[in-house]
DNA sequence: GTGCTATTTGGCTATTTTGCCAAATAACAA
DNA sequence: TTGTTATTTGGCAAAATAGCCAAATAGCAC
């Protein structure tokens, strides 16, 4: 089976996704945000970078649907859309393990 | 709670992993490794790009832990080393309904 | 209106990623 | 040995990403 058009189009899409995920700020905000709504400073003060570097990981996060976002007086409050992708964490520890092992294995 | 050195590297070995995901055709990969193992140049005729070009997509996924390697003759056979990476899929899946879903509210 | 705070956006540079070509390497056959 | 095939590696240019600063925007209080 050769990949045309249509295919290569539903891989992007998904790889859209993932790839919003595969950052650790990003990672730590979908970690956070599984434990409660949280605002925009909240999370500056925690990540400890610029608030426009916040923002603008949080912008990915929006615009890949994994998070969403709602406006309350001066803040932006943003929460975990879709709970599902804390499912990504257990396989990665997982693969964090594997590794861990083979490294082992690979010394002795 | 702020985001120390310690926390900050298990963030890194974390997005590391879901970022060796983040590619179409490295998804591809994974995909078509789910139904069984295959050689570089399977893939490579189903993916239609440069060999070298499929050849460090395979090291970037085993560089993460996701695949596993085995040469057998002149031919490199690649297999999937952590089953549990397909459950990123599913949820994958949700995401993108869910965007479709939220995409057709707004127009109406 | 002005002033203050929270957030986003634009712009810039530095870094990383991607994909191709060419060259190197490895296994096998003659 | 030479030749052939499969794969990896090095190198390069183009594209994408990250993070900061400064400016713009939005809501609220006065």
């Amino acid at each position: 089976m050769t990949v045309n058009n249509q295919v290569k189009q539903k891989y992007e899409a998904r790889a859209r996704i993932i790839k919003a995920m595969g950052h650790p700020t990003r990672l730590f905000i979908v970690d956070e945000l599984s434990k409660g709504e949280r605002c925009v400073c909240e999370l500056r003060d925690m990540i400890g970078a610029d608030i426009s570097t916040v923002s603008k990981h949080l912008s990915v996060l929006k615009q890949a649907g994994i998070v969403g976002d709602e406006k309350r007086g001066l803040q932006v409050w943003y929460n975990l859309r879709v709970p599902c992708i804390l499912n990504f964490f257990g396989c990665v520890e997982d693969v964090l393990k594997a590794n861990v092992a083979q490294a082992r294995k690979a010394i002795t």
